[in-house]
DNA sequence: CATTCAAGTGAACGCCGTTTACTATGGCAA
DNA sequence: TTGCCATAGTAAACGGCGTTCACTTGAATG
C-alpha cells in the first residue's frame, strides 16, 4: 500500500481521538456516560461532525469494544509468551492476566462482558467470522489447552458422552478452528465459563455479600482447575 | 397491624402499576427503555407524578431489582422444595430453576446480575444487610450445601489452606449465617460462581461463538460438579 | 483556475430526568 | 357540618441527549 494521503491520515487520527474521548467517558462515568455530545465538545466539536465517522453512537461504541477485545488479547498473548512453554503454565499466566486486567478496567469489561443492547448487535456477533475481535479473543485459549491435551491428556467426562451431549452443537467453535478433540473443546468451554463467572462476579460486585478480597477466591479456583488439568486421566476400568 | 386506610391501599396499588410498567419496559427494551416519560405515558399520567411514589428513576430501576431477586428466590425455594430431601437433588433442582428462569428473561437478568452503574448502588449492595434481597438470595443455596456437608462430607481443598487464603476474608458471610464450615463457604462460593458463569455468558450471548445450544453445556457442567459434590474426600494419606 | 467533495456548523425535532409552582380533592379534626 | 391540609396530580421549564437536514468552507483534484 502506498502512503495514505493527507486526508486518510487525518481521518484516522480523528478516528482515533474520537475512540479516546469515547474511552475516556466510558471509563470515568460508565457506558451510559458516552455520549456524541460530550465526545465533541472534548474535541471542541460539535456533535453532528461524529456522523462523519461512524454512523451511529452505537456502532462508535461497537467499535471501541472491538479494540478492547484486541487489546485485552494482546496482553494475554503477552502473558502467554512471557509463562514459558509448559502449557499449565501459559493458562495460568493468562487467567491472571485476565483477571488483572478486568479488575484493573471495570468499565471496560462492562461493556465487553455485560448485558448486550436488546438484540442490537446480537446477530453480529455470533456471526462465525473467525476475524471477530471477540472470535480472536476466545481463540487464544484454544491452543494452549490443544498442546497440553496432545502433551498429557487431563481427565473429563468421557468422549462418548461429550460427544453425544457436545457433538452436534460445536458447529462455531469447528469454524474457527478446524477438528478440535471433543475433550479440548469441553475444557475451553469449562474452564472459561468458568473463569469468566469468577471474574465477572469479581468486577460487578457480586461477591460482596460473602467475601472480602476475591482474589484469594480466585487463586483458589484457579489451583483447582490446572490441579484437575495435571491430573491424569482415570485409567479405563 | 389494622386495615391499612384507603389512601395506603390506593398508594400501594399505584406503586404497584408503577413497577408493573417499569418491568414491561424492561422486558421489551432493555433497562434503557426503562423511562419515568413511558411508565407514565402507559398509567395515563405525567412523569413528575412518579416522584410522589420514587425520588428518582434509579430508585425505581433498584425496587425493581430487589423484587426480582425475591421473585427468584422463590422460584429457587420452589424447586428445592419439590426435589426431596437429598441436599445434591435439591442442588441441581435449584441450579437448573436458576438456568431456566435467566434464560427465560435475559433482561431481567441483566438488570440483577450485569454490570453495576458506576459506584452508585455499589455501597448499598455491599452494605451487609443480612434482609438485603440480593443477600436473601445467597443465602438460598447456603442451608442445602450445609446439609450435604453434615450428611456426607465432599473433597475440597485441604481446610488449612482455606483457612489460610479465604480464612480472614469471610466477614459477610459469617455476618448473614454465623459460623459456617470454610469447607462450606468453598464450595458455595466455587460452585455459585461456575453456576453463575455458565448462565451468564449463555444470557448474555457470549458462547455463541463456540457452542450452540448451551443447555448441553450446562447439564455436563452440573453433572461434573454434583459428580464432585457425591465423591468422597480423599482418604488422609 | 474551476470544480467537486469531505468536514464541519447551526438549527431543529423529539426524546429524556428532574425541579418548581400551582391546583384539586379526599380524609380528618373541630 | 365545616374548614383545613396533606396528598396526588398537572403544566411549564431547564438542560442534556441522538439524530437529521440544510448550509458553508476549504482543500484536493481535474
Amino acid at each position: 500500500m502506498p502512503t495514505p494521503s493527507r486526508r486518510e491520515r487525518l481521518r484516522t487520527a480523528t478516528v482515533a481521538e474520537i475512540k479516546d474521548g469515547a474511552r475516556r467517558l466510558l471509563v470515568t462515568g460508565g457506558v451510559e456516560a458516552v455520549s456524541l455530545r460530550a465526545i465533541a465538545r472534548d474535541m471542541g466539536m460539535t456533535a453532528p461532525a461524529i456522523y462523519r465517522y461512524f454512523p451511529s453512537l452505537e456502532a462508535l461504541v461497537a467499535a471501541l469494544a472491538g479494540d478492547l477485545y484486541d487489546e485485552l488479547r494482546l496482553r494475554l498473548e503477552a502473558a502467554r509468551d512471557d509463562a514459558g512453554a509448559e502449557p499449565v503454565d501459559q493458562l495460568l499466566a493468562m487467567g491472571r492476566a485476565f483477571r488483572s486486567w478486568s479488575v484493573a478496567h471495570p468499565a471496560e469489561f462492562g461493556l465487553m462482558f455485560g448485558v448486550r443492547a436488546p438484540g442490537l448487535d446480537a446477530f453480529v456477533d455470533d456471526c462465525v467470522h473467525p476475524d471477530h475481535p471477540g472470535a480472536r479473543f476466545g481463540a487464544v485459549f484454544v491452543q494452549p489447552i490443544f498442546d497440553l491435551w496432545h502433551r498429557a491428556p487431563f481427565p473429563t467426562p468421557p468422549a462418548e458422552l461429550l460427544q453425544e451431549r457436545l457433538g452436534g452443537r460445536l458447529e462455531p467453535l469447528r469454524l474457527s478452528h478446524g477438528e478440535v478433540p471433543i475433550e479440548v473443546a469441553y475444557a475451553l468451554l469449562s474452564g472459561w465459563t468458568r473463569l469468566y463467572g469468577l471474574v465477572a462476579m469479581e468486577v460487578f460486585g457480586q461477591l460482596a455479600w460473602a467475601v472480602t478480597e476475591a482474589e484469594a477466591l480466585f487463586e483458589l479456583e484457579l489451583a483447582a482447575f490446572t490441579a484437575q488439568l495435571r491430573a491424569d486421566p482415570p485409567a479405563a476400568s
